[in-house]
DNA sequence: TTGTAAGCGTTATCAC
DNA sequence: GTGATAACGCTTACAA
C-alpha cells in the first residue's frame, strides 16, 4: 500500500505489467476482450500498487461526472434532512455522489449558487429551493444538466417536477371542523419569507374560508420555537381559545406548550395543527394532528425521476406527492 | 444564452475573441498580465456566448478539486443535519463544495464507501461514521486526501481530529444524582451496534457506578422512539420507579412518555437523561435534562481545522468539545 | 487480443 | 502582453 505518495496513475500500472495503458482501462472498466492472463496479470498489479482511478480524469474523457447537484436552502429542518436521506439512498444504489449546495436568503448568493453548480459539471440536479425560480432553473438545465425540480411545477424538455398536494386534505380539514359543535375561530401563522409552501398552504387556507363565508385570522409569527413559544405566552394572556394553523411540528409544539404552560387546554381551548408533519408531531404532547408527506419517499422518487431522465427514458415528468391527515390528540374530532 | 447546447468551451471563446486559449484562462482566472482592452473583449465574449468553466477540467489540470467529501453513516438524525449545517456554511463561505458518502452498516458498504471517496478526488474528507476504523481512515489520508476524523481520536501527518468529551460531566451528573435523598437506581439504555460514542458513554456510566460502589442496570432497547415507546409501555407495568440514562432526545422522550401514560410522575418516579441533546429536549413535555454540544459549531471547526490542514498550516491538530449539562424538567436536582 | 494516438477542457511554462 | 505547447489521467476509435 502507497503512503503520501502521488497518486498511482494508469499509466505507471500500464508499465508494471507489461501493457499499454489502455489495456489496463479495458481491465478497470471490464470492457473490450482480453486474455484471462493479462487481466488476471493487471489486476493484480493494480492491487499490488494500490491504484484507483481518478474520478476527475475518467469525468473529463467520459463526460460523465457520476456526480448529482443538490440545492437545498439547508439541511436544518427535519423534513429536508429526511428528503436528504432518500436522495443518498438512491444515488448509492444507483452509482451516484451527491454534491451539495445550499442557499442563502438573498438573489446574489442563489445566483452563484447556479453559477457553481454549473462549473461543478454534475450530470443533472435535483432542487428543492424557494429562492430559485423558474428562469433559474432554466439556467441551469440550458448547460445540459438535466435537472428535477422540488415543490414548484416546472416542466420543460430536461426539467421535471415533483410536488406536493396538500390542498384538498386541508380543505377538508377545515370544513370538517366547522362542523364541529361551537368550532373555534382558525388563526394561520404567516411566516415572512415562509417559502412557495407556506404561501401556498395559505392560500387554500383563506380561499376555503372565502368560500364558506367563515372569519379567519392571520398572524405573524418567527419561525422558530424559542420565539414563537414566547410570543404565544403573551397572546395567551389575552386569547383563551382559537384553532392555530402552524407550518412545521415546532412552531406548532411551541403554542401547544405556550397554551398549556398559560393554564389553557389542548384540545378543548385551543386546537393545533401542524402542515408538514414529521415524527416529532407524535412525540411531543399532546401528540400534534398533522399533514404528512413521507419526504424520504419524496427524495427517493426525485431520485429515480433524475435519473430516468439522464437515460432520456422519464415518460411521467410529473409526480403528485398527496398529503394525508393524520389526526392525533392537539384537535377535536367529528364523532 | 446557450440553450441545451453543448457547453462553450475555453477554445470557442478564444477563437470568438480572437485570441488564445491562454488569453481566456487569464482572463477567466484574473491572472498574469492582460490589457485591459483584451481582458474587456474577452469578458464580453464570455458573457455573450455564456461560458462557464468546466470544474472538472480545471481541477484536472490544477490537481484540485475545491470537493470536500462528508463521510457519514445517515443525515436521519438530528444532530448529524445540525453538524452537516454547519459544514456546508464554512465550505460555502471558503469556496468548497460537499460530495456527500453515506455508509451502511456493513463492511463490505464501508469498504466500497472508501474506494469512492478516493476515486471522487475530494480535496479532503471529514469523516463521522462509526463504521470506519483507524486503518480505513489511513488508507483515505494516503490516497493526500487530507482528514479530519470526528469523534475518533485519531492523528497522523495528514489526519486531525475533533472529539467529544462527555466524561466529567457524565459523571459529575451521576454522582450528584447520589447525592440527593433516596436517589433511584440508574438505568444505562444500551443500543445494539450504537457506535462508538455510546460505548463511550457506557464505559463512563460503568466506570463511576464501579468506582462509587453503586448497583446499577443496563438493559437494551432499540433506536427508534416507537420502539422504545412501546417496550417501555410494558415496562412500566412491572417497574414503578428508576433513573434512565438514554442517547439521544427521541429515545429519552419515549420513555418518558410511556412513563407519564403509564400513570408515573417525571420526574418524581422516572428520571430520564438524554445524552445527546438538541432542541427538542426544549420541546418536549417535561423538557428533558440533556448533556449538550453544538453540533453545528463542531462541523464548522472541523472545515475550519481541514481547511488549514490543506494549507498547511494546521498547528494544533487536535480539538476537544466539551459538553455541558443543562437541567430541565425530567430530573431532579439538588437543592 | 493488444497498442497507438487523439481528445476531454483546462492550466502553466515557455518563448516571442 | 500574448501565443504555442506540453501536461493533467483517463477513454476510445482505429490500427496492428
Amino acid at each position: 500500500m502507497k503512503n503520501l505518495k502521488d497518486r498511482v496513475t494508469i499509466y505507471q500500472v500500464a508499465q508494471a505489467s507489461g501493457v499499454s495503458l489502455a489495456t489496463v482501462s479495458r481491465v478497470i472498466n471490464k470492457k473490450g476482450n482480453v486474455t484471462e492472463e493479462t487481466r488476471k496479470r493487471v489486476e493484480d498489479t493494480i492491487k499490488q500498487m494500490g491504484y484507483k482511478p481518478s474520478g476527475l480524469a475518467q469525468a473529463l474523457a467520459t463526460n460523465k461526472s457520476t456526480n448529482i447537484g443538490l440545492i437545498i436552502p439547508s439541511a436544518n429542518y427535519v423534513y429536508i434532512a429526511n428528503m436528504l436521506n432518500g436522495i443518498t439512498e438512491v444515488a448509492k444504489e444507483k452509482g451516484f455522489v451527491i454534491s451539495l449546495f445550499t442557499t442563502s436568503h438573498t438573489r446574489s448568493e442563489a445566483l452563484s449558487t447556479i453559477e457553481k453548480v454549473i462549473i461543478s459539471h454534475v450530470d443533472g440536479a435535483i432542487i428543492f429551493d424557494d429562492e430559485l425560480d423558474e428562469e433559474d432553473v432554466m439556467t441551469i438545465s440550458s448547460y445540459s444538466v438535466p435537472t428535477v425540480v422540488i415543490n414548484n411545477a416546472i416542466v420543460s424538455e430536461k426539467v421535471a417536477s415533483v410536488t406536493f398536494s396538500y390542498e384538498s386534505v386541508l380543505e377538508k380539514t377545515i370544513l370538517d371542523h366547522y362542523k364541529l359543535n361551537d368550532p373555534k375561530e382558525m388563526v394561520f401563522l404567516h411566516v415572512h419569507d415562509g417559502g412557495r409552501l407556506l404561501a401556498h398552504f395559505e392560500k387554500t387556507f383563506v380561499e376555503t374560508h372565502v368560500k364558506i363565508g367563515k372569519s379567519y385570522h392571520i398572524i405573524n409569527c418567527g419561525d422558530s420555537y424559542t420565539r414563537t413559544y414566547s410570543d404565544f405566552l403573551e397572546y395567551f394572556k389575552s386569547h383563551h381559545r382559537g384553532y392555530f394553523v402552524a407550518y412545521r411540528d415546532s412552531i406548532a409544539a411551541a403554542i401547544e406548550n405556550a397554551a398549556t404552560d398559560s393554564g389553557l387546554k389542548v384540545p378543548e381551548d385551543v386546537e393545533v395543527l401542524s402542515l408538514v408533519g414529521t415524527k416529532y408531531a407524535n412525540i411531543v404532547r399532546p401528540t400534534i394532528t398533522a399533514m404528512h408527506i413521507d419526504m424520504a419517499e419524496v427524495g427517493k422518487r426525485s431520485m429515480y425521476m433524475l435519473i430516468d431522465l439522464l437515460n432520456e427514458d422519464l415518460v411521467e415528468k410529473t409526480y403528485k406527492f398527496e398529503a394525508s391527515l393524520t389526526e392525533r390528540s392537539s384537535t377535536l374530532r367529528l364523532k
